[in-house]
DNA sequence: CATGGACGGATTGTATCCAATTCTTGCGGG
DNA sequence: CCCGCAAGAATTGGATACAATCCGTCCATG
């Protein structure tokens, strides 16, 4: 058999999985040879994972400096959000439609294992579950090129996203705009459910938005180099 | 100095133009000892520079099999123009706004010089000129991340444009299309330039389509190894 | 004749080594 | 004290060498 996954892949796993948790964050510069070694490959693979990541925005290149994850201002935040609405409306729209009784079956075990890791406080399961929550809608619009973009937009604030799930009241909240979406899909309330969706956006992005300007930053952060 | 671009740069602009081209076709295998070789550099920046464009949707890749560039469904294309349109519409209507007068002038100097190379049937000038022109255009909503969705959405048909300026008809219409463009453009006439956008967008769309149906496709392109 | 399996060449994947560039540090001069 | 600048250290960029995988072929077997 041929299960086997190759380093490169891996490491693209393992660097994701580490900026959305955190342990890469906004800023940081990614030193070639301690993550190789962390990673226990060689530098040749985690340069190509890099490279991945910085054509998907999650990463900033500098020649002959490197690779940092990207720090995101205000402006930037609010486009990537803007670009989502655009994308994400489009996708509902055409998904809504599409839904078969089987997706609604799936969509509505997500919604479920979403409040269950909101009640469990497990904030790395939740963001994981209301991802595929997500995805699921957008995907049955059967355009795999705006999923592709999508992902991408949600991938570019990963690196945020960990911060906005640690408030219990974010949890909580969340939980009861999916069920109202959930209603909404069954009902094939397209308008409803477009609605609902903006608005729920609009509530993470401004918790985001609160996070990003905070009165003091991180202050344990190192910051290796200052970029240009 | 340090001027000096990295090799993997190097190395993504000839692959890019080589796509563009058609020295590389759809389907193709891009085989890494040979086009190390015949890009005069080793494998390694090679192979970041094909992450990136399989990042971007130009290629494919099979691990331990290789890249492969995309072959396009008649879907595959619809969609493509689909969440062009959709971007496109968004980029304009935040662009003109925003133009002032160097910019305008900056764009027509463009057309003239899209027009120019229709006349000389310089078919790679053409399609260079013709990208700056419309980026112009959409980078003036000063959001870079839409600019860059746009940009990858239009090298995804990098691979089936050089064929559409082939026809000496195609190159006429355009150019006609883009005074119109200027025009509406100086008298900030938003919902026009959208009309004619899209229009232009269509007629383009029709002429791919058009090509890759076709009777007799090419069958001269040899295939190593088909894909699962 | 069809099928399956082992061998060998071709291609990709990864590690290691060296070169090139950038960053840091410390020193001297103003 | 501050600036310029020159070595040395740290880091990235690239080339080569080797390992792993895949694919086509050929032969044995039923």
């Amino acid at each position: 058999m041929s299960a086997r996954t190759t380093a490169q892949d891996a490491v693209l796993s393992r660097l994701r999985e580490d900026i959305l948790t955190g342990v890469l964050g906004p800023g940081d510069q990614l030193v070639q040879e301690s993550l190789a070694e962390r990673y226990g490959v060689s530098r040749v693979p985690l340069r190509e994972a890099l490279k991945t990541l910085e054509s998907e925005g999650q990463l900033v290149y500098y020649p002959h400096r490197g690779y940092f994850v990207v720090e995101l201002s205000t402006d930037d935040l609010r486009e990537v959000y803007h670009l989502r609405a655009l994308l994400e409306d489009a996708a509902l729209r055409a998904a809504v439609p599409a839904l078969d009784e089987r997706d609604l079956i799936d969509i509505s075990e997500l919604a479920e294992e979403i409040e269950q890791a909101a009640v469990d406080g497990d904030v790395r399961a939740m963001t994981e579950a209301n991802r595929r929550f997500h995805f699921a809608m957008y995907d049955a619009a059967g355009m795999p090129r705006l999923s592709r973009l999508l992902r991408q937009l949600w991938e570019a604030t990963d690196a945020y996203r960990a911060l906005y799930y640690q408030g219990e009241d974010n949890r909580h909240r969340v939980t009861g705009e999916h069920a109202q979406m959930v209603r909404a899909l069954r009902a094939r309330d397209v308008d409803r459910i477009v609605a609902l969706h903006d608005e729920h956006r609009s509530h993470s992005v401004a918790a985001v938005e609160a996070l990003l300007n905070p009165r003091s930053r991180n202050p344990h952060r190192s910051h290796p180099r200052e970029k240009p």
